[in-house]
DNA sequence: AATGATTAGTGGATTATTTCACAAACTAAT
DNA sequence: ATTAGTTTGTGAAATAATCCACTAATCATT
């Protein structure tokens, strides 16, 4: 499968057309053009052909593409053929919520174990999912060949931990902690930020405001 | 206060210096360079240097950053100065664990009031947080002015409810859901879609594992 | 006061990403 | 068949972001 040289741009837009692909199967339209689409998920048509040519010929001229088709490509570029399990660590009230969130719904990932070192909580089965002690970590991520991890540990832990995930072999870490986790470079992390978002979100509406204002002037 | 034309890439990185920063003050640093900065967040020490140069001359040369200064200059930046009032919208797993959540602890944030259209939440108290129905939605943003809102509502809810912030005069949307909201130009989205960031994850480790795969060869 | 070491700020090269705009390919209807 | 209308795929331009590498400023030490 031809996924080499993939612009970094386009890998991160490669879930929202996947998402808005599906939603298009369920309403059982059977085709789609790249304008179509970019009304929906907001990106450029010209983008959405870009990306798209990456992967080869996947549309037809004067027609648009084959939602079927297109979906199908994609499940397999997005490895959603076969479940994937990870594991959640930290069963905080960020963690607890996650473990109740529902990712099977969208995509063939699901949480299989959790990890905490809360004794009450050690041993016990949360919405659903086994929860481990802390000290069972690396065993448990190597028997069950977890290859993915989510981080909702405290910022204090959260490069500790990384290293003990590192040693059992994990190659993906979703990280909410806003910590800068160093890991070799086998290992992809991304990072999710609430805190810098809200702040982010705060300087833009700032900025906007006080170029709109002199705009006027 | 000269916050034009700042690029994107750099404004994103704000929150994260920022964050930095007060981190070396605790621990009692007076000076940094870029160099330093960079080994901690991660970010190439050019584009630190750069990314300062947008706002002055904010440094000294064979000396670096005072901690202090820079700080006391970002927080302005990043409106840090006064408190700022957010709500938060969906009262549902996720909605609750944001509430848990001590945006105050880093940032000059809290929420303030939080709404749900289930009457059993209706005008209790959760997290120290006020819950009110949905109906008084519009109504509530208004009387309490705010300005930010955190979407944690089900996607079939999202553009209803955000249609419903624009006219209470909302200009900022944190959307946890996965829908690609459409609104005025004077209001700013930032999305958080933790399944796709899964699902990238997922990309990049297995892509990497390919072209690691054929450098062998 | 002089010297060696450090480090910011930045011009300019490089790389990455987006967007324009159009030929080529296809559809659908007559 | 022909034609009018769509829509892809993509060269090439435009824009955005990163990074190299060097100058000039400053610090610290003698």
């Amino acid at each position: 499968m031809a996924n080499r040289k993939i612009p970094r741009a386009t890998a991160r837009r490669l879930p929202v057309y996947y998402r808005y692909l599906n939603v298009l199967l369920n309403a059982n339209k059977k085709r789609v053009s790249s304008t179509e689409l970019s009304k929906a998920v907001q990106v450029d048509s010209a983008t959405i052909r870009r990306d798209f040519s990456y992967f080869g010929e996947l549309g037809k001229r004067g027609y648009g593409y084959d939602v079927e088709n297109l979906l199908k490509f994609f499940r397999g570029i997005l490895n959603q053929d076969k479940l994937t399990s990870v594991a959640l660590v930290g069963v905080g009230s960020l963690g607890s919520a996650l473990m109740n969130y529902n990712f099977h719904q969208n995509t063939n990932l699901r949480i299989s174990a959790a990890f905490d070192p809360k004794k009450e909580l050690a041993n016990t089965i949360k919405s659903g999912i086994p929860v481990y002690p802390a000290d069972e970590l690396v065993e448990q991520i190597k028997d069950q060949q977890i290859d993915i991890v989510i981080l909702t540990v405290p910022a204090s832990q959260a490069q500790k931990v990384t290293d003990q995930l590192i040693s059992a072999g994990v190659h993906g870490i979703l990280n909410f902690s806003p910590v800068r986790l160093s890991v070799p470079k086998d290992v992809q992390v991304q990072n999710i930020d609430m805190t810098n978002e809200l702040q982010t979100l705060t300087y833009f509406i700032e900025s906007n405001r006080l170029n709109t204002k002199d705009e006027q002037k």
